[in-house]
DNA sequence: CATAAAAATACAATCGATTGTATTTTGGTA
DNA sequence: TACCAAAATACAATCGATTGTATTTTTATG
């Protein structure tokens, strides 16, 4: 294999030493333009490409950001993740970007080999298994700066991008029951999780609120996949008596439950009303449309990047917990 | 800021030589079980992360791809991602993900830092407004291994993993023909991409070996995004004579011109029968459900990357292009 | 022309881990 | 106890770029 162009190897070329070969490169003003352009010139030539290995292990710097998600693919996600990209690269930094595929297990494994990279800092949603915080406080100890967007985590200090998921919780079932529903399903996931906690509390301040009794029979937890979602809705169908709403903790439990419900001859909304949550573009398309909750991903990732990059740096900088906007989505299968 | 412990701490702490803590820390024989135990409980208790920069630096590896797409947010790029990333992660690489957004500019700026961070190898689907190869001409200076997947490149020698568009664009075009279609309009993309290219040529043929002239005010070309499909769709609703089919060369244009349709009152598939490409999961739900084609792309992420590590570990592998399976899928949009 | 000041460039240490070679220590045997 | 081989560990160079300090060269001025 050919090796590749060092600074040294300009240096050799050009007579020069290497410190004069890395300032020309640099721009650094104490190398004379004519130099300079010389140098540049033949590094040019040559293909020379900084050797960013040793340039970030001399400076204590690397310019990368960690994402650790539980998965790329879902679209809430991969367009948190086209925010961060953006930023990201607006402001010269690279990103790793990585699953957890909902595992703890695996979440360890990464969040060692991002601190081994020397990332200049963190940003994570953490996994619907994760109850035990080590790794987490590996990261603190290392002081690397870490933000923390959609599930909310208080096992460290670190700033927290999140919506308000309570509220948007509450609204969408207060929705419901203003629209005349009484008996209202709700999906839910992990307890690990802080959102689903929260629009679990959500749901219930709302049927509170109406003097609605809870049932603890129409809360149904799951991993919300498609495949939960048509678990619950054959649940659902055994029941005594049909509920005639269901506020679900996400969309593609909503959709999926929705379908199974039709083809077993449930009419939507007329039977049951659904709401679900995260907003797929999906369910603008769905029969009927599914009302959910939109969460801002773009701007959810671009604002968890500034919040990154600001902390990486101001290390001292104080963490907080920032709500962005949300709102809930009327469509039809809630709407009659 | 806390400095972060290295081999020469512990080397310090422990009175050992740091060739001797390096050894011990790989699990080399040439250190005592007992000293290596020793070394590597101190390590484990000072919070100790080898620093990959440095060990990547010695050693001129660094276990880590650089991935280049148009946009990380879409389904179908979202889920090769999904792939490669899994794969990546089972043979210990990291995965460095960058979107061109389809601009050449950026394109070229994100293979100069992918050169310079010295990633093992690069995968990549190109942009749109490739039309110049001097930046893959410098991988090819480098030696850097490189994995076109989707997007056919043949600038530089290299491995692409694609599916067959020619096949696919003519049997959906064929489809559409069988079931009494004659005047199909076709969307296509910039002419830089292979893959639009090759969709054209289908539909050509297609047309061709059913002796069908082929009228080129029935090409439209755009850059397939959602609002190019209702432009699309208001040029087509203005022609003398409306045309029976639509085969677009994306989903997302596709629906977006079906629904502009729609709501001129047009009947789909009654009218106008529809048929996209990229199987994007929305089409399954739309009203009527978009016919499509299947391109497995979990399945393109994960060989893209098995054929680059391959690669990576054998350099003198001869480069080759991979047709993966794909299939035509006919819903609704194009059936009565 | 001499000399000081300024400009340009060279020297050398450093970042942290790795690895071939050299040295020291240990254990066994005569 | 002396000595050798083997085992364990230390030394030192290296990867490529950066940067404070030292040295050389150039320029300006009396």
């Amino acid at each position: 294999m050919k090796k590749k162009v060092t600074i040294h190897d300009l240096a050799r070329i050009l007579k020069k030493d290497s410190s004069t070969i890395s300032r020309a490169l640099a721009n650094n003003p104490r190398v004379t333009k004519k130099t300079r352009d010389l140098i540049q010139a033949k590094a040019k030539e040559l293909g020379y490409f900084r050797n960013t290995l040793a340039s970030n292990l001399r400076s204590q710097k690397t310019r990368t950001i960690g994402v650790i998600v539980p998965h790329i693919s879902r679209y809430f996600l991969s367009t948190v993740i086209a925010g961060i990209e953006e930023v990201a690269f607006e402001n010269d930094y690279r990103v790793i970007i990585c699953q957890s595929l909902d595992q703890l297990e695996r979440e360890k494994q990464l969040t060692d080999t991002l601190l081994s990279s020397q990332v200049d800092g963190i940003i994570m949603s953490i996994s619907m298994e994760t109850n035990q915080y080590e790794h987490l406080e590996k990261i603190e100890t290392q002081k690397t700066p870490i933000v923390f967007f959609d599930r909310k985590c208080e096992a460290i200090p670190a700033n927290n991008i999140l919506i308000d998921d309570f509220a948007r919780a509450f609204e969408a079932t207060e929705h419901l029951i203003l629209s005349g529903r009484k008996r209202i399903v709700h999906f839910t996931g992990s307890e690990n999780v802080s959102i689903y906690q929260d629009r679990l509390k959500g749901y219930k301040e709302a049927l509170h609120k109406h003097n609605i009794t809870e049932d603890p029979t129409l809360i149904y937890k799951s991993s919300l996949k498609p495949a939960d979602g048509k678990i619950l809705a054959r649940q659902i169908l055994e029941l005594k008596e049909i509920p005639d709403a269901i506020f679900s903790a996400n969309d593609l439990a909503a959709i999926s439950c929705m379908q199974e419900l039709q083809e077993s001859g449930v009419k939507i909304p007329h039977d049951i009303a659904i709401v679900g949550f995260s907003n797929e573009p999906l369910g603008a398309y769905t029969s009927p449309s599914l009302s959910s909750v939109n969460q801002n991903p773009l701007e959810m990732g671009k604002i968890a990047t500034q919040t990154l990059l600001h902390q990486i740096e101001n290390p001292d900088v104080v963490q907080e917990t920032k709500l962005l906007d949300s709102s809930l989505i009327l469509r039809n299968s809630s709407i009659i």
